[in-house]
DNA sequence: ATCCATTGCACAAACGTTTGTGATATATAG
DNA sequence: CTATATATCACAAACGTTTGTGCAATGGAT
C-alpha cells in the first residue's frame, strides 16, 4: 500500500503505482495528475564531482576568480574589453591552476581542429615516410596536427579510412592512392564536403582537386637519354600496373626520348609487373634471353632495380659492362649497392611539403580553385650505367 | 536630437543617449532606467542559416523526421527504447541525408578522442617509421586515430609536441625520446592527467610508467658472443652518448661476454660517439692504429655499421678477413651492403605493435599499473662476420 | 472498472569553449 | 551638475552530441 506523498499537492491519498521505470518505482498522484519518481540522491551529487581529477576548465578559473567564464575566456584570449590588471591576473591564476584549453571544445565551436589528415600507402619504406616527414613538417610550423592511415596499398582500405577521416576530425585530407585504386568515385563523394583534398604523388588526372606530383615523364626521359648518350640500343623498361597513370608518364617519357633518338621502339622490351620479386626476376629473365641483346635496363623504382642487380650479379652478367641498369626515385639503398646505382631523385620530402603547403592554403583561403604542382627531380649519375660519351 | 522609443515604456521623452558601443548608437530611459540599442535585424537571420552547406546533424535528421534529436540519437545507436520501426525508418533518412556523426561532439561529451599520439624523433629512416606502422596498424585496429609529431631529435621539440598533443586532444600517447633528452620533468608534469603515457625503444628507466624496450643487453651479448666464437680476441665497440641507457644496457651486455669468457676489457676499445660521419670515422680510424691490432668492431647502428663497412673498403682493408664488423637493428640496407651485415634484428615494428596494444589496454581498462615488456630480438649472422668456429 | 507494467518517445542538462550584445561604473566635456 | 563617451565586465546562445529521467498511451491482470 503506497505511502508515498506528491512533491505537488503533498497529500498522500490518491497516491497509485504508475508502473516500474527502470527498475525504479513510480507513482502517480491522481489529485494533480502529476507522476513521479521518489528519488533519494537529490539531484545528482555533483558537489563530490567537484573534487573529480578533471583538468581546470575555465569554469573552475572563473570560480576561483571571482569573474564570468566570459571574462575568463577574453582575459586568455587577449580580448580588449578585458583590463591589463585583470587579465594579468586571470593568465597568473590560469597558469598557476595549470590550465590548458580543451581543444576539442574550441574545436566544436570554432568549426576548425587544426587537424590534417592524410592516407598513404606504406610507411615502412622511407619513400613515403619521407613525404609523411614533409607534410609533418610543414603543417606542424602552421600549427596543425596530423593524422595518419596506411592503406597497405589495399584499395578497400583506402576507402574506409576516408571514411573515418572525414568525419568533421580534420579540416584538409592529403591522399596517395593505392597501386590497386583505379576508381574515385570514393573521392567524389567527399568533394561535396567543405574538406579540402590533395592528391599526392598518385593521383587520378580527372578529378577537380589539386595535385602534387612527381616529374615523371621528363624524369623517365632524361634517365632515357642518359642511356642513349652512353651508347644503350635496346633499352628495357619496367614498368608497374598498365592502368597507373605514373606508368604511363613514365612510358611517355621513355618512348618520347626514344623517338627523338630515331630509335624505334620495341614492344617487347616494355614490360608490365606488379612490384612482387617473381614478376620481376620473370621480366629480367625474359629480356636476357632476347637476341639482339638487351644493353639497359630502367626499372620503375630503385627497390627493384635494386633486386635486378642482384639478380645479375648472381648470374655473373658485369654491371654496367654488359648491362646497364638505371633505378628510379632515389633511395638510401642505391647508395649502398655495388654498383652504386644510377638513378632519378624524386624528391619525396618536398613532395610531401609542397602538397601540405598546397593543402594549408586552400583551408586558411577557402580558395577552392585546384592546383597542379610539379615537383621537379633530377637525374644521379653513378655506376650502375656507362657514362655519357661526349657528344 | 534624439526620438527613439523605450521599448519598455513606450515613451518617446526623456529618451538619452548613453554612449556608442560598438559603432552603435545606445540609448537610455531616464522613466524606466533602461538601456537599449536601436537592432534593426530581428535576431540573426538565423532561418537562412539553414541552406548553409553544413553537413547534416542530428538536428537535421529529427526535423525531418518530426521527431526529437534523442529519439533520432538513440535510434542510431540501437537503443532498445526505440521501436525496430522508427529505428528503420530514421536510418534510412540518416542514410538518405548522407549524416556522418561529429566526432568533436561526440569526443566532447564522451570525454574520450579515440585517438593516439605519438612522438617520434624521425620519419625519415625506416628504423623509427617501422615503429610508427606498427603502432598505427594496431591503433587501427581497435579503431583508435594516430597523431603524430617528430621530435627532430630536439629536446625542445619533443616538450612542445608534449605540451601541444596533452591538451585533451588524445587518449594516450606514445613518446620515443630524442638522442638530446637526458630530463624528464616534462614527462612528469604529464604524468597526473589522467592521459596514459607509454615509453618505447628510448626509455627513461626510472619513470613509473609503461615501457617497451628492444632487447639491447641481451643482444649485444648474442653480438659479442658470436664475435668471439668466430675467434676474435679484440672486439671494438662503438656506442651513442654515454648518458643513454640504451648505450648502458649494450655496453653491460657487451662486458658481460668478455666477463664469461674471461677477456679483460680495454677501454681503448669502447667509444662514444654522436652519430655524426666525422665522429665514427674519427673513432674507426683511432682504432686501427691500435697495438694490438682490433679484430672485430661492433657498431650501435645498422646506419653507422654500413659507413663503417666502406670505410674499411676504401681503404683496402677486407671484410671480415682482417676486420668483422657487426651491427645493431637489422634495417633493409644491411641486406644490400657488401659484404652483407651481420646484425641483430630489433623488432621495430614489433615494438611499435607491443607498444601500442599496452597503451590501448591501460586506456580500456584504466589500469594504471605501469607494465614494461621486452622484445626479444634475434641475431642475423651474414658476411660481414667470420662465422662462429664449431665449439 | 481499477490498478499496474511496459513501450516508445521527448525534455533538458551537460561537455568546455567562443562570441554577440546588454549593462554598469567611471571618465570627460560642456 | 548634466549629458555623453568609454572601459570593463556579465548573460546567454551556440557548436552537435549523449544520457538521465519524465510522461503518455497501451495492454494485461484482477
Amino acid at each position: 500500500m503506497p505511502r508515498s506523498r506528491c512533491p505537488k499537492c503533498n497529500k498522500t491519498e490518491r497516491i497509485l503505482k504508475s508502473g516500474i521505470i527502470r527498475g525504479k518505482q513510480r507513482f502517480y498522484c491522481k489529485d494533480c495528475n502529476y507522476h513521479f519518481t521518489l528519488v533519494h540522491n537529490t539531484r545528482k551529487s555533483k558537489l563530490e564531482n567537484n573534487s573529480n581529477n578533471r583538468p581546470t576548465s575555465l569554469k573552475d578559473i572563473a570560480k576561483a576568480a571571482g569573474v564570468s567564464i566570459t571574462t575568463v575566456s577574453r582575459a586568455l584570449n587577449n580580448h580588449p574589453d578585458i583590463s591589463k590588471e585583470t587579465r594579468h591576473e586571470i593568465r597568473q591564476l590560469a597558469d598557476g591552476m595549470n590550465y590548458q584549453p580543451n581543444i576539442i571544445a574550441q574545436s566544436l565551436v570554432n568549426r576548425s581542429t587544426s587537424t590534417l589528415g592524410v592516407i598513404i600507402p606504406n610507411l615502412e619504406t622511407t619513400f613515403f615516410s619521407s613525404m609523411l616527414s614533409g607534410i609533418q613538417h610543414i603543417a606542424s610550423q602552421s600549427g596543425y596536427r596530423v593524422v595518419i592511415c596506411q592503406s597497405d596499398e589495399s584499395h578497400l582500405s583506402e576507402i574506409s579510412n576516408l571514411q573515418a577521416l572525414m568525419n568533421n576530425m580534420i579540416d584538409g585530407l592529403l591522399i596517395c592512392h593505392t597501386l590497386e585504386t583505379s576508381t574515385f568515385d570514393h573521392i567524389r563523394m567527399q568533394m561535396n564536403r567543405n574538406i579540402p583534398i590533395v592528391q599526392f604523388y598518385r593521383v587520378a588526372e580527372d578529378l577537380e582537386i589539386s595535385k602534387i606530383l612527381a616529374d615523371d615523364e621528363n624524369g623517365a626521359s632524361q634517365v632515357t637519354e642518359n642511356l642513349l648518350k652512353s651508347g644503350c640500343k635496346r633499352i628495357a623498361i619496367l614498368l608497374g600496373p598498365k592502368y597507373l597513370p605514373i606508368t604511363a608518364k613514365r612510358e611517355a617519357g621513355y618512348l618520347k626520348m626514344l623517338k627523338k633518338w630515331k630509335i624505334k621502339p620495341d614492344p617487347k622490351l616494355v614490360k608490365y609487373v606488379n612490384f612482387s620479386n617473381d614478376s620481376v626476376t620473370e621480366a629480367v629473365d625474359g629480356w636476357l634471353a632476347m637476341k639482339p641483346a638487351v644493353d639497359a635496363i630502367f626499372s620503375i623504382s630503385d627497390k627493384t632495380a635494386v633486386q635486378i642487380i642482384r639478380h645479375l650479379k648472381s648470374k655473373g652478367i658485369k654491371i654496367p659492362q654488359a648491362i646497364n641498369v638505371a633505378g628510379f626515385g632515389n633511395e638510401y639503398t642505391g647508395e649502398i649497392v655495388e654498383p652504386k646505382l644510377t638513378t632519378f631523385n624524386v624528391k619525396t620530402k618536398e613532395i610531401g611539403e609542397a602538397a601540405a603547403r598546397v593543402l594549408l592554403e586552400q583551408i586558411i583561403s577557402k580558395e577552392k580553385q585546384p592546383k597542379t604542382i610539379l615537383i621537379k627531380g633530377e637525374f644521379i649519375q653513378r655506376e650502375s650505367t656507362r657514362k655519357p660519351k661526349k657528344m
